[in-house]
DNA sequence: CCTTTTTACTTGACAGTGTCAAGCTGGGTG
DNA sequence: CACCCAGCTTGACACTGTCAAGTAAAAAGG
């Protein structure tokens, strides 16, 4: 458990919000209610609701780095292997926790991007993509070429699942995986 | 121009709304108050916030499509070239009306997505990128393999552009173009 | 032509939101 | 002991969406 301050409590308090009412249900006033305290508590802990936002999109990117690090540890251990893993990871997330991932890849001005937490754990599940995508050429001349496909094509079918625009057919003769994507690419090992 | 009525007043309202000041400034009572009527009065025409969006994100996807179709019509007629310039399209219509293309996309739950006009003009929208696959072999097992793949990489694409995640770099030796990724696939014409 | 009803809108209220200013309170410092 | 100051509370403000009641004018019916 992480330290037991009033700022980590609002945060904890803000992910079970958002996990059990969805996100309009997450507000400044909700936070401070759950923990117990008065409704303007958390301005002296965070900058208002942006920053209140950043520490509870901070905490989600490290919970969510954590699913995809786990997901492709236990993969098979080849190249491809860890990047289905991975991937696999990045769809468990958006799947398990809709409302947070929505957040997390929503910030439309209104989340302070500056928050030094909320960097460090956005480069950290960043990197664990740029990691796994080390042992493949570029698909195409641009350097970051991969990584881009790859991340762009968990992201777009992630997103659009999620919001229910690409339905996941139980019968599976219809909709792909990611799985099915990734391995449908024409990705290249390293010499 | 469409019917002067104060339901499509109101509509534009919000989309002009929308392009100027950005998602947080879309309010109901900013829509009636730019019209002209009292913040009441779309109540009469909507079913409520949920349905005033609705109606706004069905114009949005008319727009959406008429880019994409627009772009698609006006590239090299081959089937790459066809599908680049639709996704061209994408990505242009998601970087012209960034709040609007944010809207569209993320329809947490407070939109009401059962009304006819846009699932219309959503279908409309799908149904240009499903006719510009047809003449492309299943990448994988999956029927809708393709389709799938493009959607998801192209709406990852702008998605992650869009909230900064991606940063088009002018230099353009290290970011892909949509168009750079598509290339990069392999795509097969049927027999 | 007069009455009635219906439609389109206004006015006013309500609970809820984020934010700010002022006040309280208890523990540490001089 | 006096002080002060971080941490929280209380109360207010402007703003939001929504609802109920009222109004005015157009349409409908006789």
């Amino acid at each position: 458990m992480t330290q037991d301050t009033l700022r980590s409590r609002l945060i904890m308090a803000g992910l079970e919000i958002l996990q059990e009412k969805g996100l309009a249900a997450l507000t400044l006033r909700a936070c401070a209610a759950r923990v117990g305290v008065s409704h303007a508590a958390p301005a002296h802990h965070f900058s208002g609701l942006p920053g209140l936002l950043a520490g509870i999109i901070a905490k989600g990117f490290t919970q969510f780095a954590d699913t995809m690090e786990e997901d492709r540890n236990s993969a098979e251990q080849t190249p491809i292997g860890r990047l289905c893993g991975l991937c696999n990871g990045y769809m468990r997330f958006s799947r398990e926790h809709p409302a947070l991932f929505t957040l997390m890849f929503n910030t439309s001005g209104e989340v302070d991007t500056d928050d030094p937490a909320f960097c460090r754990a956005s480069d950290r599940a960043y990197n664990l993509l740029h990691e796994t995508c080390t042992p493949y050429l570029p698909v195409s001349p641009q350097s970051a070429a991969t990584e881009v496909l790859v991340w762009a094509l968990v992201h777009g079918l992630a997103t659009l699942q999620h919001s229910g625009r690409i339905v996941v057919t139980e019968s599976e003769g219809e909709t792909p995986t990611i799985e099915d994507l990734l391995r449908s690419l024409p990705l290249k090992l390293h010499t």
